[in-house]
DNA sequence: GTTCCCCCTTACGCGAACGTCAACTCGCCC
DNA sequence: GGGCGAGTTGACGTTCGCGTAAGGGGGAAC
């Protein structure tokens, strides 16, 4: 299970974000890379997380909420009641996105119909011409 | 047709924001609600507007997004060269909202799985206690 | 040895999206 | 005519998510 790790530079590369960014997500407790000296380095979980975290961010939740469901993926310290918290907020989170789904939906097909209008308007206009 | 005019405070009842919130959208330019003398009046194409506002929001669109969207609901003045540039913007955001929303559905698809993992280790921690 | 280069920490700055507070206007009621 | 309740315009404050210097360590290349 080679864990091939990644510098900053190589991270930053990879996931398209500055090193600022990722030194950030790791102050808000996002993300736990190692440490060889000074120097930090990012493994195969990290890079997950990543995933997750930018992902997150494209849907609009904030690095908080995140956070929370990035504890579900987690192989931490596990009691009961912390689990069930766990589990709490991620169903929350899970209802939100599917209320998220369905309107997407709704409004993507909303907005092709209001394109196919300014595209019928847009003929008018031109055959005013 | 009637127009039945709101106040800013029905508006926020109706809406759930504060007044702060309707007088700082319609600064940017995404509401237009009439004057009868200094007060404000919010009529049908304002609660459009603002319903589309909000729904923009939980989909994570920044307000100047938003305000590019609204523009292709509105009945302004068109040329031609508006009209076709409203609708390239319009078209990216398509493409946008369908790809969150392809996303979407694999992220609820693999929130569910976690769940489930979840819950499956909960029932061993409780059969252990 | 010193010049790069990459990384580090600390800290202040910034735009977005409002909250909050002060001071004013206007209609209305008693 | 004094007060109040709703609405108005500034102006400054706040939180989030980073950007951007400022200053320092350490190795490897010349």
């Amino acid at each position: 299970m080679s864990d091939d790790l990644l510098t900053i530079r190589q991270m930053c590369d990879a996931f398209e974000v500055t090193p600022r960014t990722l030194r950030f997500y790791e102050a808000r407790e996002l993300l736990f890379p190692q440490r060889r000296g000074q120097h930090r380095l990012y493994g195969r979980s990290d890079r997950a997380r990543l995933t997750l975290i930018l992902r997150g961010k494209r849907f609009g939740f904030s690095l908080e909420q995140i956070r929370q469901l990035l504890e579900l993926y987690d192989p931490a310290e596990r009691n009961i009641t912390q689990t069930e918290a766990t589990l709490a907020t991620a169903r929350d989170r899970l209802a939100d996105m599917e209320r998220q789904h369905r309107e997407l939906g709704e409004a993507i097909a909303e907005l092709r119909q209001q394109i196919a209008e300014g595209e019928a308007s847009l003929q008018n206009l031109k055959s005013d011409a």
